[in-house]
DNA sequence: TTAAATGCAAACGATTTGCAGGCGT
DNA sequence: ACGCCTGCAAATCGTTTGCATTTAA
């Protein structure tokens, strides 16, 4: 019962945000502390709950703060499943996924049929009857790269 | 996504629409034809603003309701880069990705080298300085399917 | 004619920000 | 003492909804 749950090698967040020097405050120590004993996957308003029940002064912008800053800092990341915020496309074209540069934002596509298998497989493997999926690659694109674009 | 409902080039999205029973009227057929010419990944005020410039008196609402009704008619596909509304965990764990189910909302992890290595190949080969990436599989996970959960 | 579609503006939920006060170093 | 951290509430952003009106079968 551990709150440390879930960092190998006995690191955590905690450990990674002096390593940064990142300030870690108490309010932030709770906000990491249930990020690592929550089994994931929480939302901001979830996370911000369940510290309000162990800390009813802490704030709802602290909480999102925290997360921000966590995130911006690579030490927890961000998962967006299908929500809203969404963008649109044609669905009668081809599966394909997407490569997305975060320097310019450009979105490319590509179809890849080994990577398609490789999905289906392991959906098998975890007996979900698969009925869509989404993949995107984030990184910088070769032009962002020798333009030495730094925006993003 | 899925088994993309076997649709042929050629057929448009308002024929598909007419194929499901859905009436097409001159506003949701200006979203359709924009859905369609643009280069896809466009935000909903994206299309908005688009719209507007081709039919002055097209309302934000009527957008919005119309990418819904494709959306969820499967003519669309609403993607979601990474944005707000997110999901947060620590990411001191190994990657991994997800396997969402659509019926109990359950989220489950599974790690893949076979995938991994596959990524790096595609970011590779269209010459990305891969930083990260998210593979979301939706579909039914084994318990609801046994108990037939109707629920999402 | 009659239900469905639409525009407008207000409502909404999630997140962010301005600001005054608090805290830790 | 100083500056970052924080709480609160107001502001913002994208999206949705209520309602009166228009449209099209």
């Amino acid at each position: 019962m551990s709150p440390k749950t879930g960092s190998p090698r006995g690191k955590s967040i905690i450990d990674i945000c002096k390593e940064k020097g990142i300030k870690v405050t108490r309010k932030r120590g709770l906000v990491a502390e249930l990020l690592e004993s929550s089994q994931g996957h929480q939302s901001a308003d979830a996370i911000f709950k369940l510290a309000r029940e162990k800390d009813p002064t802490i704030g709802q912008a602290t909480v999102y703060r925290t997360l921000k800053l966590f995130s911006s800092a690579g030490v927890i990341d961000a998962l967006t499943f299908r929500q809203d915020h969404s963008k649109f496309e044609s669905s009668l074209k081809k599966h394909h996924d997407h490569l997305v540069c975060t320097k310019c934002g450009r979105i490319e596509e590509f179809a890849d049929d080994e990577l398609e298998n490789m999905k289906e497989r392991v959906a098998k493997s975890h007996r979900f009857t698969m009925e869509s999926h989404t993949l995107e690659i984030y990184g910088v694109c070769s032009e962002c790269v020798e333009s030495g674009n730094k925006a993003g």
